[in-house]
DNA sequence: TTGAAAGCGCTAACAT
DNA sequence: ATGTTAGCGCTTTCAA
């Protein structure tokens, strides 16, 4: 209401808004004398250029969404170090919307995103029916990360689940382990039914039988990873092994096997998903499936910003490797298991 | 470009722009039948509404932001629970933007939220020198949180750091600690100074000396603590407590610890500031100051809100306590020390 | 109760 | 090289 608009700037300095314009965007054919009139007024109006204006005009913004599904799990904030890195230096900037893991949110930012026109979104799905239609057909361009939806074809950007979820099985079952316990991440998720097949791939290569008794979903949630691991140990056979499909869910395990007196990897083993940040990997001590987390946020954002500028492409699909880092957890057997006992 | 506006709208539905905008805003004084009709036509055509335009022309988003000092830290994505909660409930959603403790990221996000022209900013300043005036210049609202910035009177939610971090080193002291180190957090930062200032309060009013060599600061980050943490332990006289002033240095402490083959509370007492998430106050058993985070976040944008909505008020600073959380890391000559001691 | 018209701040086509 | 003008999509007086 009472700030300073380009049309001032351009009575000030005595030239046309159009002149103004032009100077701030950088356009070259202005006298120099001009230029620096136009650039002094500015800085002594303090004048700052209304966005909502200047996009609603050119019908094109500089911001990136990203939709997360949890902000609370380090897997995010992480990655979206990458995508922020990748953006600025392209001159994009991010504004993050935490979806919770729940799909009426998801919806709700996902309209505000169209709303505000956002240049491109960035969107770890919560669902298989995330209404991603809602940016496309507005012409924004959609990237999926982490998670991605089967029913629509989109630019994504994934870790190999599959083979990781298989990789972290036959190492259970190299160090000995003949029952494998899987705290199964979300329903409805890509990276929940993955992991699950590779685990269920992973026993069957080991030549271990698949017991449907042995898997327990947690929802991707510290507290759901508690009561999946409770189940499990509290079954007529429980597991001489868990895999755990990712880090929220590890910390809850970790929790209740302590709670249950129980030690890994000399009671049970244990192999989790996704560092904790470098917590998990501390004293703890857990065996993960690191993912590159950084990787995965700078790939998608050069994914979206080549279509946000419009390059037409067929849709890509970026699958990144994540490996297994073996930490005391799951080291059966061997001497070195329990040599450094953290302190009390 | 090729989307559906208020115009197309009001052509189909054969009325003029102003009544599908008033209907749309909930105006009453439309007939039920044109009413009826323009929904109707709203939902076939699959019309969305441009904010953009709508903020151009109402001067006014319902947008709020968080200008968050670094997305990695728990305490703010937790603290992000509070404000959601509270904006939603509202009407206002939420964007976030990560500083990444970072004066020129800041700035420019600050930059970013002025020209959204967002409703209302909370932010948790880098420095000193945050440039919030280019906020309150525009007159958006803006509300400080954990931090606060003393040359600018603003409102504010913070909790009691000099309080916690004196309780903090009181409860070290007795438990027979001589020689307290402090892993000090960010200089220029409310919180880093607060915190410093009560450390020092506790050690006099236990009798202890002041020794500088036992302060070092660690930057709010984790490589921070590990650093600062080595440097105590190299000292000529290292110390038989330690007072990190922050969650994220704690990590590193810790981990600097374990590598230093150095058990808590045995070998030196611990006490940290801020949980993570769960996390720390699982089998690690630190002692940690808690702050009550999703509160700070519901109580500021609360006083956001009613900045908002144009209420005109003297600037409130709502202080918050913060409790010590005494766990094993911390108690000293107690048999239940070394209790439970974690599996390998 | 409804519509016509103006204008939010900016940019871009057009004119000079 | 610079200015004039129109208009992005929406809301809101004002008039009918």
């Amino acid at each position: 209401m009472s700030y300073v608009t380009i049309r001032d700037v351009a009575r000030t300095a005595g030239v046309s808004p159009a002149t103004v314009s032009r100077v701030l965007n950088g356009d070259d054919r202005v006298a120099p004398d001009l230029r620096e009139r136009v650039l002094a007024t500015v800085s002594s109006l303090g004048y700052r250029p209304n966005h909502q204006a200047r996009n609603l005009r050119r019908q094109a913004t500089t911001v990136l969404g990203v939709i997360i599904s949890d902000i609370t799990n380090p897997f995010f904030t992480s990655m979206v170090r990458g995508v922020e890195d990748a953006a600025s230096e392209a001159g994009y900037s991010v504004v993050l919307a935490n979806a919770d893991e729940d799909p009426e949110k998801e919806l709700s930012y996902l309209e505000v995103a169209a709303a505000e026109q956002m240049a491109g979104v960035l969107v770890s799905p919560a669902s298989h029916e995330t209404r991603v239609d809602l940016l496309t057909d507005r012409n924004i361009p959609v990237v999926t990360v982490d998670r991605w939806l089967p029913a629509v074809e989109l630019d994504r950007v994934t870790v190999d689940n599959h083979r990781a979820a298989k990789d972290a099985t036959l190492h259970l079952a190299e160090q000995g382990c003949r029952r494998i316990g899987l705290v199964a991440g979300r329903p409805g998720t890509t990276t929940g039914s993955s992991r699950l097949a590779g685990y269920k791939a992973g026993l069957e290569q080991a030549g271990l039988p698949l017991d449907e008794n042995l898997i327990v979903s947690g929802g991707f949630r510290i507290e759901g990873g508690r009561e999946a691991t409770r189940r499990l140990l509290n079954l007529p056979h429980p597991p001489d092994g868990l895999f755990v499909a990712n880090n929220l869910m590890t910390i809850g395990t970790i929790d209740t096997l302590d709670e249950a007196g129980l030690r890994y990897p000399d009671d049970i083993a244990l192999v989790g998903f996704d560092d904790m940040a470098p917590i998990l990997g501390l004293r703890s001590a857990i065996t993960t499936v690191r993912q590159p987390t950084y990787e995965i946020g700078r790939r998608a954002t050069d994914l979206l910003l080549r279509r946000v500028r419009g390059e037409d492409f067929p849709s890509r699909h970026i699958v990144l490797q994540a490996e297994l880092t073996v930490r005391q957890s799951s080291q059966r057997g061997g001497k070195d298991a329990a040599a450094e006992p953290p302190p009390a």
